[in-house]
DNA sequence: AACTATTTATAAGC
DNA sequence: TGCTTATAAATAGTT
């Protein structure tokens, strides 16, 4: 009897918006504790210090920092240099913070750009390149030589000369042998040698960081 | 003939501080790596919003928000009061004028990393298609010949001296225009490792840490 | 950095 | 949410 899979398994995603409100949560729900777990172990192996913080489409909060969310935070908010934030007030200072990181969105949309651009002319390139030596296969003997630049010309010619010695030699083969009934065939194999002579010459910022904690882990709070 | 495994492959190990420095140091880099994708994976596939700070055993630091770092630790605190610097919400028209502005901003940004994905993608599908075909060329040139009977060889030289004149004239025909059009392509970007990751190297300070003792690892959030 | 063999994380389905 | 299974992804160890 044929036993049916029990399941299908995991099934390879686009990442995109999930579209299904109840299928998004359940899969935030098992993302978000991978997350953890994660960030979790990065801190242990490495004696890293990180802090996360999430809010679920739902607008719930979750986080998990070492040692601490609020240490990490302000760790980080300290080497973020704001002109007056030594001395003003904290609204300020998020203030500023908020400018400094729309710059820094600013600078990252350019650098993509710069990226898509740079790529955009790479694939060009390639497909070029894949369409001329897929046209050139197919069509062995229309072969594209319009299509080819003086290097490529060259190696063309190299291996139609390396052809051609295969056929006169085959050709001869055949002449030897003699049982062929066209011996017309040969004359026209020598008489190519001669045409075959091409006229073609050339060929965060670092800080130094404590290590070693000697600490216990646990999670607190509901998963 | 057994060929020997190239690779003992993946090993399963403690989830406990990698002593030896080099190691730590490259287990972070790639985790840290994985850590920023799978944030990255979390807000696209969920909406969520995130904002994730690590500091490496180096001290250097790398943070990766959604919509923003600071958007997301200033919601955090605005649900947490925060002894240092309580954020003031001022929750004003312009501020909420900012928003948007990020919002769009950061649309922008995910908007340019899908792009630089997908052309990512049929670039390595061209590459791939590129690799096949030049693979199969060989064979092209190494024509059987020796297989060819007197006929067929015949056919075959009729075609090569007809691709032999269209050689000889396209060579005229370079020579001619005698100039080397020689195009470079930009190499490569770096690839990112999330839409919004921000990486920050600066100046160092000193990090009178003191003494490890109990961290506190801890997860929170309710649902 | 690239590569492979494995270990992990997870999409589906209940 | 928790469990199960098959499969996609991440990554430890090496070169």
């Amino acid at each position: 009897m044929v036993r049916r899979k029990p399941s299908m398994g995991r099934q390879k995603i686009e990442i995109k918006r999930i579209q299904n409100e109840e299928a998004r949560q359940v899969c935030f729900s098992k993302r978000r504790s991978g997350l953890f777990k994660k960030a979790s172990e990065l801190t242990i192996l490495c004696g890293a210090e990180l802090g996360v913080v999430v809010f679920s489409p739902a607008g719930k909060v979750f986080s998990f920092g070492h040692p601490t969310v609020d240490a990490v935070v302000d760790r980080f908010f300290a080497g973020h240099p704001h002109p007056q934030a030594a001395v003003a007030a904290a609204s300020t200072a998020a203030e500023s913070r908020r400018e400094a990181a729309v710059r820094e969105l600013n600078r990252q949309c350019m650098e993509l750009h710069d990226l898509v651009e740079a790529q955009k002319k790479k694939r060009d390139a390639l497909e070029k390149a894949t369409k001329k030596v897929q046209a050139a296969e197919p069509l062995y003997w229309d072969a594209n030589v319009e299509s080819l630049d003086t290097e490529e010309l060259q190696e063309f010619e190299r291996r139609l000369v390396e052809l051609r010695n295969n056929v006169a030699r085959r050709a001869d083969q055949l002449l030897q042998q003699s049982f062929v009934p066209k011996q017309q065939f040969p004359d026209d194999a020598v008489a190519m040698q001669g045409a075959l002579a091409v006229k073609n010459e050339g060929d965060m910022r670092p800080s130094p960081l404590a290590g070693g904690f000697g600490y216990g882990h646990g999670f607190s709070g509901s998963m």
